[in-house]
RNA sequence: GCGCUCUUAGCUCAGCCGGAUAGAGCAACAGCCUUCUAAGCUGUGGGUCGGGCGUUCGAAUCGCCCAGAGCGCGCCA
């Protein structure tokens, strides 16, 4: 088990910190600001400065003299107020480098204790197609849930359907509204129920009478009328199937397909559990709990509507006690839009108050949304909202067009043209989307998908294509790896840059935070291009050079891939150009 | 009205539990394909970090005030 760069250098620091008698607290290294000075940094000193009364500089040199004795280390220099930089011995880089290429965790240790998570995102509804709204929840959580899977813990992804709510009412409305009955139900397939869906939705935005009805058949619906719920489990049904296909295309992977309306018996439970507890209280007509407002409005959470039907907020709640009770969740983490604070906040504060929960850490992260050119919510050119799968096709077509024809290339006909313009299309979409930290929102430029440059995930896949290239033709001159050999400044960079990996993982894991990964991704793909252009491997002067630097290219592919898998974003072997 | 989030290069964004010269990508300009895939590489220009005050040896980063933007605020989800 190798140990990662920074707790090798934070432990001989700390040894030193104790000879001194410092406080072992300051005692950490960092990736060094000016990389033009040193390799780490260790600012110690100059926190430590104050409180001790002494100058920054005087306990740096102290701490300086004691590391140059250290042979890993090549170098140690006190700079400006006090900085200590620390600069490696390239024997010592070499031997970790060569640790990495042999470990397939690439040197990532796993969580100390490992719990069990469940994880909500996804959350598509029925008859309502899934929209670019949707693809941020689905990109988000699966790679959170690769991450989170990754370092140990163990996670049940649950794609949380909407199918309990008002909508359901009001389709069902529209169905017999048109029909005269339910009768024909079963014979609609996706798109006509989806077509009664956007009927029933501007009906009722019109009409009041409407909506009411929908209201009602909506709680009775949810309190056990037959037809409805026949009805319903059709449409139901038919929406799932629907939803699993583009799920299965975005490589999301959900271990439940469970929905609002598998909580319903939980929600009597919660009723029952806040009547009991003296909590709710009635009020308009409506079964409510008043939570304590401090300094911001905190509106009450409504457990029982006036019409006698169950809203969203207790079926999170009954939900929450579900996943607690029955899958033993030790973690629950909600992927969903960042307009949903208050909602959860609200939540999370009812399942306090209950004790529906107890010792199980929740929490909601919060995406912001998908934005046009003009920094407002991404519509289509006619106003509309822009279809997922709709969105897909386009990026195919930009990607298609940039590739050559099936057949063209030898080995590469219809299917294998599709498969890399697939994983190309969706690399470019999900990159672009894990790029930036999640909660801010992003604009979506669907021009720029033509493009492919710069901090791109094609950009990624093009490196670990040219190394696979680089592999084969290795493989066919039979060349194999060597020890690790540090000669030049390229290799240098490279190396300590694969040695950031468990750091870079665990920061994204702390965070929940994918666009640490994809930023890691794209500055190593970088690293490694410069490498591409200033190391020959094939052509090197000695063959020790390349069977090092051959080993050195084959460990940045694994890294990459792995970084790449980690995003949820698969890497072609080839990428082919028309 | 109350609350939350945000404001960094022409554009899109990193950096934010205080540290040295604020970084990428795109766009612009100038170079690099008889040599492992040019979806690549090198170089140039481009910044009052929204404004002000404060804390500090040191502030894009912490606190307060102001301005502007987005979002949310009881029976939709």
């Amino acid at each position: 088990m190798s140990s990662s760069i920074e707790q090798t250098l934070n432990q001989k620091l700390e040894k030193i910190f104790q000879r001194l008698k410092l406080d072992t607290k300051f005692a950490f290294v960092k990736n060094s600001d000016r990389p033009d000075l040193s390799d780490f940094q260790c600012n110690g000193a100059l926190a430590l400065a104050k409180p001790l009364h002494k100058n920054p500089r005087e306990i740096a040199g102290n701490i300086a003299a004691l590391l140059e004795q250290d042979t890993d280390i090549a170098a140690v220099s006190v700079d400006g107020p006090g900085f200590i930089n620390i600069s490696l011995d390239n024997g010592f880089i070499a031997r970790i480098a060569g640790s990495l290429a042999g470990d397939e965790r690439f040197g990532c240790k796993k969580v100390e204790k490992p719990h069990k998570i469940v994880m909500d995102f996804g959350g598509p509804n029925v008859a309502k197609a899934l929209h670019v709204g949707h693809l941020r929840s689905a990109v988000i959580g699966e790679s959170i849930r690769r991450i989170e899977t990754f370092v140990g813990n163990t996670v049940i992804s649950d794609v949380h359907f909407g199918d309990w709510g008002t909508p359901m009412g009001m389709i069902i409305a529209e169905i017999i509204r048109q029909d005269g009955s339910l009768d024909k139900v079963e014979t609609y397939d996706v798109g006509a129920i989806s077509a009664f869906y956007k009927q029933a939705n501007a009906r009722c935005k019109e009409d009041e009478a409407a909506k009411e009805t929908a209201r009602q058949i909506t709680a009775d619906l949810q309190n056990g009328n037959p037809e409805y719920r026949k009805a319903w489990k059709y449409l139901r049904d038919v929406s799932v199937a629907d939803v699993k296909k583009i799920y299965a295309e975005l490589g999301a992977h959900f271990d439940l397909w469970l929905g609002e309306s598998d909580a319903h018996a939980a929600c009597g439970e919660v009723i029952e559990l806040a009547k009991d507890k003296g909590v709710s209280e009635v009020d308009d007509g409506a079964t409510i709990i008043r939570l304590p407002e401090t300094n911001k409005p905190m509106p009450p959470v409504i457990l029982v509507k006036s019409d006698g039907g169950v809203g969203y907020q207790v079926t999170d709640i009954a939900t929450i006690k579900m996943r607690v009770n029955d899958l033993k969740a030790e973690e629950i983490i909600y992927v969903v839009d960042k307009r949903q604070t208050l909602h959860f906040e609200q939540v999370f504060q009812v399942v306090q108050m209950l004790g529906i929960a107890p010792d199980v850490k929740l929490s909601h992260i919060g995406f912001g949304t998908v934005n046009g050119a003009d920094g407002k919510p991404f519509k289509t050119r006619d106003g509309g909202v822009m279809n997922l799968a709709d969105l897909i096709n386009l990026s195919k077509e930009k990607v298609r067009q940039s590739m050559p024809k099936p057949g063209e290339v030898e080995g590469y006909g219809e299917p294998e043209i599709e498969k890399l313009v697939s994983e190309i299309a969706f690399g470019a979409i999900k990159f672009q989307d894990l790029k930036n930290n999640i909660g801010s929102g992003y604009v979506f430029e669907l021009d720029d998908f033509a493009k492919f440059d710069g901090k791109t995930g094609p950009y990624i896949q093009y490196a670990i294509a040219r190394i696979n290239s680089i592999l084969r033709k290795a493989q066919a001159q039979n060349l194999t790896e060597g020890d690790v050999i540090i000669e030049n400044a390229d290799e240098r960079n490279l190396a300590l840059k694969l040695m950031q990996f468990e750091n870079v993982v665990f920061r994204a894991h702390e965070e929940k935070e994918p666009s640490i990964i994809a930023d890691y991704a794209y500055t190593l793909a970088q690293n490694f291009s410069n490498f591409y252009n200033t190391c020959p491997i094939m052509t090197a002067d000695e063959v020790q050079i390349s069977a090092s630097r051959l080993k050195l290219a084959r460990l940045v592919r694994d890294v990459l891939k792995q970084l790449l898998y980690l995003l949820g974003i698969e890497a072609p072997e080839v990428m082919l150009k028309a």
